[in-house]
DNA sequence: GGGCGTTGTGGCAATTTGGCCAAGCTCGAC
DNA sequence: GTCGAGCTTGGCCAAATTGCCACAACGCCC
């Protein structure tokens, strides 16, 4: 699938590679995607509740949902007519601690 | 400097620490300005040199590293006429990672 | 069937982003 | 002083983003 990248020097090297992550990046890169991630984090959630969370519209959250999705971010589940959603990739957290880390020092 | 954060749960949790999250992450959700994080990781490089590798209008280069500069992401230092920039924040490596991770899952 | 609750979709307006060109600024050399 | 190299700033414009509203689609219960 790719080759085992021992650490950050087998990082990407050509533009294709560079767009591709700022898309993944700029998936995450919103207020409210950030906030549904980060309920994510603690387990599945369902739409409703999420569009609850971060109180926006609901066809605003859903929109939102399909960005997380169409990235790889996230993963849907229907149970009747309620759609769960949960994290696919936990790493994203790594984000977290790092924006962070930015944003202290920077004060 | 920051308590010792066990897990994820000491994470933001109010509007403003994601809204303030969001625009770091934005600062990096560019393909251009990934490229120049990514070069900077090998150490301090002039503005010249990251325009000639990214391939864009010298004044877009110069924005783009306003835009990181501006959110303290990397840092400039003059010396003569060049400027150079290195980062500040050697964590945004593991962005690079966990951006692989989602692309190679949703292969 | 009809109605309700839960999600998703289409359309639209306001704002932001990202590129270029042109012009400016600041060094250092002449 | 003038010139040029190196970098930044302002203006402009096309394209993307993000919110809302209205409405469609689906499942469940009466």
């Amino acid at each position: 699938m790719r080759q085992p990248m021992t650490k950050t020097e087998s990082a990407p090297r050509n533009r294709l590679d560079f767009r591709q992550q700022a898309r993944v990046l700029k998936a995450l890169a919103n207020e409210a995607r950030l906030m549904i991630v980060d309920k994510l984090m603690e387990g599945e959630c369902s739409a409703g509740a999420l569009t609850k969370l971060v109180g926006l519209d609901a066809s605003t959250v859903s929109k939102h949902l399909a960005v997380l999705r169409s990235h790889g971010i996230v993963e849907d589940r229907r149970e009747g007519s309620t759609v769960y959603y949960r994290l696919l990739t936990p790493c994203v957290a790594s984000f977290f601690n790092c924006a962070s880390e930015v944003i202290n020092r920077e004060k």
